[in-house]
DNA sequence: GATAACATTTAGGGCAGCCTAAAAATATAT
DNA sequence: ATATATTTTTAGGCTGCCCTAAATGTTATC
């Protein structure tokens, strides 16, 4: 069974929500932000993966993915990470820059594909952006990371991800000299407005507003 | 300005065609049948693509491309045959099962991924199957050779090319141990079915049909 | 030049995926 | 508990791309 580009965008979609609200379903208005497209037409096409056992959806209570329709979600994610990681290490694009094409590239459909792909970039586990690559199986191999804004003490943190994919988000980060793998030794703490000043790989002094420290996914050294 | 998948689809098709019918344009049911689909729905598609400058289109008359269009064409065939090439030479895909990736892979919208690529794979004038990668202008390097069925003549041949794409097709050539860059000696020519019978690189010796003959490109050895 | 065969277009309609406006359900505040 | 605000669904409609059936244009044949 193939799906259509639409239609495996509302499934990512849907997936990428689902932690927000733990409890219930993913809202109509919540899906319709995240596609760009108004509320009506949500309902519209949720109806349309309820009938094909994609998702639960009852009305007004929200939607749920089944695990055919979770199976499929994180397929998607799989190959879009799986794309980055190759834009990013094979034809040397920066970080910033392999969205939107992986945006379109993880709707080709073949698994032979991407299964060579993988072994082709070494089976990375996580990709330019610090994401876990869900293996065939669809595991993934979280990293127990938190945002930085999270941590309330001074201390060493390893910078293993960010929450925040927009390309004026990661240009920042590269124009302060950060990237996925430095250290962050936080040197003060601003009680006025929660932002940080911090040394970078042990020579790189820099202040951290607390927006962008809500965005950056660290784990605290030993 | 950004076209449809399905508009893409119809340029390369009417590219494709172009040079069947070298007098005319290219016909509504040559259309169908290439894209398989119905002659109404092609004088639909027709319509549309002359309202967007891609075709010039008169009723009854069959259709050619304007230079816009044309420069689409040949971008489109451009990155299916990067596409082919770096899944056989960096994914190790045989050149039979190339092309159904990349009537997908083919789509993709990004100028620098395709140029990229293209420097990736090293910058080849020839794809899988031996057909010309036009370079980032739209420029072809053409091959002046020709199907072996139409040498009448004993002699040594090299094979450059396949003018039929069918997985059976490739399949078969590989069963009787052909590739692109073989020499083809002809030791006979059956004149009652013109038949071909062969030897490949010196030691293989096989036998042609003329059908098979008419499918492979080659140029004569001096 | 009339007629038959073939190619192409028109007419009318379906489905996917979107929209706006209005109605209905649910949540929040007093 | 009622009024108000917010969320969600329904109703009706549009565009892209496809279809079948019927009409029309073109080409071939006698
Ligand atoms: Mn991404
Ligand atoms: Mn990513
Ligand atoms: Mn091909
Ligand atoms: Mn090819």
């Amino acid at each position: 069974m193939q799906f259509s580009v639409t239609e495996e965008n509302y499934l990512k979609a849907i997936y990428m929500l689902r932690e927000n609200n733990d409890g219930g379903g993913v809202g109509t208005n919540e899906l319709s932000q995240q596609l760009q497209n108004k509320a009506a037409s949500v309902t519209d096409m949720l109806k349309r993966l309820a009938e094909k056992k994609l998702i639960n959806y009852q009305k007004y209570k929200g939607v749920v993915l089944t695990s055919r329709g979770e199976k499929l979600a994180i397929k998607i994610i799989r190959k879009h990470r799986l794309w980055e990681t190759f834009l990013v290490e094979k034809l040397s694009f920066k970080w910033d820059e392999v969205h939107e094409i992986a945006e379109q590239l993880e709707h080709i459909q073949s698994d032979e594909l991407i299964n060579r792909l993988e072994n082709f970039i070494g089976n990375p586990r996580f990709d330019p952006h610090g994401d876990p690559i869900p293996d065939s199986k669809g595991q993934f191999n979280f990293l127990k990371s938190k945002p930085l804004s999270q941590f309330n003490q001074k201390g060493n943190y390893l910078l293993t991800g960010v929450s925040e994919h927009s390309k004026s988000f990661l240009q920042h980060l590269t124009s302060v000299g950060l990237k996925i793998g430095d250290s962050i030794k936080v040197d003060e703490l601003n009680a006025f407005d929660n932002s940080y000043k911090v040394t970078i790989n042990k020579k790189n002094i820099q202040f951290f507003s607390n927006k962008v420290a809500s965005h950056i996914l660290v784990v605290l050294k030993k």
